[in-house]
DNA sequence: CTCTCTGCAAATGCTTTGCAAACTC
DNA sequence: GAGTTTGCAAAGCATTTGCAGAGAG
């Protein structure tokens, strides 16, 4: 089930972690914000009193314990988003930025009858797939 | 099957453009590279007489005119390399770098199982699969 | 009271841009 | 010549880092 804010904190403490307002501002943030996709200037904005440079840290901190997933959406920043209940992958609109969910482990499935021969192990969550998505495709046909 | 640097010269004038002793020589450092991925800072440190802003203007132009394909292997600076005869997409190990190369058919195929019910076209080029190969998944379990 | 965390400011790495001079056609 | 392209320098993002002081435990 989703994380509340206190989940987050409980684990950083569990962790050794000091907990500072500024951690307990993101956290919060980062699951009100449950399904989005937030770049690290997007985390920022949420939280005016907090240094960029503290959002960095502490969402490395967060991404360290499982906690935050750290994804590439294409060009561009990278966003971090509270892990969901069922994790998906992302497909990405190269033109008009939508992205669609994918259950990770339906892609996975297709991709390792490609991978697996190569022994290779895919991280499909952190790099979405990227293309055009059926509105793009219709309106452009090159 | 690969080009050279006249061909790719050649069809910078053909649409246009002007050839210049940069891009002669970016042109060749490229076609030297062929099956390599550089980054922009790697082809210009291969001509050191042209400044890195020509060499991603150049870069530019010739993905323009697909001479060249761009590509991001994970983090990091994006790629470059001129395309190969048979395309192919990149399965990219996040803990050694080494690249597996698998044809871009076989990969848009078991992706589009997935990826088609949603109508989503996928760009497999441009962006790698990363993952772990297979050396990096048994030296460490987790 | 100790050690972590924060804010600030500056640095980094990659890439883009403005502009006058150089060069291609 | 007309117009593109270059080099240089500076700016632009996203992100990281050093450091002294503030705050947590």
């Amino acid at each position: 089930m989703r994380p509340t804010a206190a989940d987050l904190i409980a684990e950083l403490r569990a962790h050794g972690h000091r907990i500072t307002r500024a951690r307990r501002e993101i956290c919060e943030a980062l699951v009100e914000a449950v399904g989005e996709h937030l770049t690290a200037a997007e985390v920022a904005e949420r939280v005016p009193a907090v240094d960029p440079s503290t959002v960095y840290r502490t969402l490395d901190a967060l991404q360290e314990l499982g906690l935050v997933e750290h994804l590439h959406l294409g060009h561009g920043a990278g966003a971090y988003h509270v892990e969901p209940e069922r994790p998906h992958h992302h497909l990405v609109c190269d033109v008009c930025g939508r992205t669609v969910d994918v259950p990770v482990a339906e892609l996975q499935r297709a991709v390792e009858g490609v991978t697996g021969p190569h022994g290779f192990v895919p991280d499909l969550t952190h790099f979405a797939i990227v293309g055009r998505c059926a509105g793009c495709v219709d309106r452009s046909g090159d």
